[in-house]
DNA sequence: ATGATTTTGGTACTTTAGTATGACACTCCA
DNA sequence: TGGAGTGTCATACTAAAGTACCAAAATCAT
């Protein structure tokens, strides 16, 4: 947050500085005006691209991402959550067992928990209530 | 496309149309160079502003919509493509059969066919695969 | 250090999922 | 009218998935 007040901050300090500029170096005589116009013109179209990119990254940004925190409120672990993203990938348990290096019984109870956690009967049910709860994005 | 073809040529002249107008007012002395250069700065601002959220919101509508085309290259039949939604939603195939109010095997049937024309070894991995396709979006 | 949680793994079992195969009725199109 | 494709359903089977219960490590915070 602090980071996007300085950056907006510099951002019109720069476009004060480029007004003035522009009109002093028109004052002087060593440009014309439609010089000065077409840059004004295409700076803040670049601006203005630029503005509109930025809010809506964010926006999608906010949509997207997962917050960690839903997932503690969830009493999901690292490797549960580890084992829901692959089971989300359409892995099965010994496929994930052996990405793990660990045997298919944990992954089959790792599962189970994530099961209970997610208040799901299936795997593919946890995957929606996954992506509904936002801790997923596919 | 012809309709974006139109509507950038028509924001072409327009813009032209405001640079000739604010040389031959300045010209004319009616108007100082700031409100110039501050109108056309707010303009480019605002086309920037617009040119962007245009390309942004057809990107996300070519990602988010389903076209039918793709499905019917799969080779996927109504009936099947409308099980492959259930299965994504979660459901299992007794609870498809009792909502389509057909019989369980007549489910997995289509299940069967719809692994086969998807590529997968599983309902999960259909998942995966069907919102690659970009058949489905969850 | 010790109690709590997490991670790991096993056995034994039940339930779903998925495959293979065959069959019958219906629609649509040549 | 006679296939091609679709939708339906069944049986019999194999393979995964999931549950229950237990237990030994490893990790971690107080």
């Amino acid at each position: 947050m602090k980071r996007t007040v300085f950056i907006f901050s510099a951002l019109i300090i720069a476009l004060l500085s480029l007004f003035q500029l522009s009109k002093y170096s028109y004052l002087s005589g060593s440009t014309s005006i439609e010089m000065i116009i077409a840059l004004i013109a295409m700076v803040f179209f670049a601006v203005g691209v630029f503005f509109n990119k930025r809010s809506f990254t964010e926006k999608n940004n906010l949509s997207k991402e997962v917050d960690p925190s839903r997932i503690a409120q969830l009493g999901l672990s690292k490797r549960e959550y580890e084992v829901l993203l692959e089971v989300s990938k359409g892995l099965s348990n010994k496929e994930i067992a052996d990405k793990l290096f660990v045997s298919e019984s944990t992954i089959k109870t790792h599962v189970s928990k994530v099961l209970l956690k997610l208040d799901a009967k299936r795997r593919t049910q946890a995957i929606q209530k996954a992506k509904e709860l936002q801790i997923i994005h596919l």
